[in-house]
RNA sequence: CGCGGGGUGGAGCAGUUCGGUAGCUCGUCGGGCUCAUAACCCGAAGGUCGCAGGUUCGAAUCCUGCCCCCGCAA
C-alpha cells in the first residue's frame, strides 16, 4: 500500500519512521512549507522535512494543500496518513485517495477533539488519555474510530513527556490500524458526537498562572504548557515562565512566597501552596529554584502574580 | 534592520551611572560541633570580568567592532 503522510513537528516523524520500517511505502510526505523562526526570521524548515530530506523521500510543502489536489492525485497513494499536519483538509483533498485518509490523533476521541488535546487532557485532570486512529472526514476529528489505546497521566507528566509517551504509541497504532485496512478487516466505530469535547489551540495568554487558584489546578497548568508555550506569572513586573510545580501544604495570601530554599519556591495559593522548582525569569536562562534563591532573585515575602 | 534582557571563580548574582584593592549567596575541599544531619561554626582553594582593538598613569566599568545565550513577538 502506497502512502502520503502527513505531518510537521519533531514527533511526527515517529510514526513515519515506524510505518517505513513496518514495510509501508511511502510515496510522499507532505507537510508545511518553511516558516520565519527565531528572532532573526530565519526560514527553517520543520522537522518532519528536514527528516524527509535527509532520508530521500519525496516533499510535498504546499501553503494550502487543498490548492494543489491535482499534485495529491498524480503522486498515486492507496491513502494518506496524517499526524499533527495542522491544515484543514477539504473533501477534495479527501477524494484523492482510494482507500481513504487516517488521522493519528493524541486523545480519547469524542473527548479532545482539535488542536491541542495532551493539554487539555492534563489541565482537566484527566486520569488517563490515549491515541485514536481514526478515518478523516471533513469535520474536525469527527470520523468513525478504527482503533484506541489508552495510556494512564502520570503526576509528574508533562505535555511534553505525555506527547512522547502519547507518539510512541501512535506509532503501534498506525501500524496496526493500516495492516488491518490493507487486509481489509478493519472495523469502524462511529464517535458518540454527545461525548465529545472540543479543545482551542492554546495561546500565550491561556497560560497566566492566577494563584487565587487551588495549587492542584495551578499545577495543572504548568504541566500543561511544558514544555511549550509555558504558564508564566510576574514577579517585580518581570515576566517569569514556569517550569515545574508541585502542590504542597501551606497558606498565606495567595501569590505571596511562603519559603525559598534549595527545596523550592512555595508560593501560597487559593487553595494550599505551589511549590516551584523550576523557572525562567524575562531574559535569563531557565533556573532551578534553589539558584533563582541564591541569586537572590526571590525571597521570602516577595509576591507573584500582580501587573506589569 | 520586529521589541527587549544578558555574558563577572563550578552555579546564581552584585559591582558598570560617576574608571582606582574582585564582592555576595551557594557549591567544592579541610577542620570543628553534634547521638546524628541536608543544620550550625571556623578556615582554604578557585576568576584571561564573552572576544578583539581603542582612550587612559590606571578599564569589569568609557569608545568601536565582533561572537554567544535568553524572554516577548512572528
Amino acid at each position: 500500500m502506497k502512502i502520503v503522510y502527513a505531518g510537521a513537528n519533531a514527533l511526527s516523524v515517529l510514526p513515519l519512521a515506524a510505518l517505513r520500517e513496518a514495510g509501508f511505502q511511502i510515496c510522499a510526505v507532505l507537510t508545511q512549507p518553511d516558516r520565519p523562526a527565531g528572532r532573526k526570521g530565519t526560514l527553517t524548515p520543520c522537522p518532519l522535512k528536514e527528516y524527509a530530506a535527509a532520508e530521500g523521500l519525496p516533499v510535498l510543502d504546499f501553503v494550502r494543500v487543498r490548492d494543489h489536489v491535482a499534485e495529491l492525485l498524480s503522486v498515486g497513494a492507496d491513502c494518506m496518513v496524517t499526524c499533527s499536519y495542522g491544515q484543514i483538509l477539504t473533501q477534495e483533498v479527501l477524494d484523492a485517495f482510494p482507500r481513504g485518509v487516517f488521522n493519528v490523533h493524541t486523545s480519547l476521541l469524542p473527548r479532545w477533539r482539535g488542536a491541542s488535546p495532551i493539554q487539555h487532557a492534563i489541565l482537566a485532570g484527566d486520569a488517563e488519555t490515549g491515541v485514536t486512529v481514526m478515518r478523516t472526514e471533513a469535520g474536525l476529528d469527527t470520523g468513525d474510530m478504527l482503533l484506541q489505546e489508552r495510556i494512564p497521566i502520570a503526576a509528574e507528566d508533562t505535555a511534553g513527556t505525555l506527547a512522547q509517551k502519547l507518539f510512541e504509541l501512535g506509532s503501534a497504532c498506525i501500524v496496526r490500524a493500516l495492516r488491518a485496512v490493507e487486509g481489509g478487516d478493519a472495523v469502524f466505530t462511529p464517535q458518540d458526537g454527545s461525548r465529545a469535547t472540543l479543545c482551542k489551540k492554546i495561546r500565550k495568554e491561556d497560560c497566566s498562572v492566577d494563584f487565587s487558584e487551588p495549587a492542584e489546578k495551578i499545577c495543572r497548568l504548568v504541566r500543561a504548557m511544558n514544555p511549550e508555550p509555558l504558564a508564566f506569572t510576574r514577579l517585580h513586573g518581570k515576566l517569569v515562565n514556569l517550569y515545574f510545580a508541585a502542590p504542597s501544604e501551606g497558606s498565606g495570601p495567595c501569590g505571596q512566597v511562603l519559603r525559598a530554599d534549595k527545596r523550592g519556591i512555595l508560593v501560597a495559593a487559593g487553595e494550599g501552596a505551589v511549590n516551584i522548582t523550576q523557572l525562567q525569569f524575562e531574559g535569563g536562562k531557565r533556573l532551578a529554584a534553589a539558584d533563582a534563591v541564591n541569586g537572590r532573585k526571590v525571597a521570602v515575602g516577595d509576591v507573584f502574580g500582580g501587573e506589569e
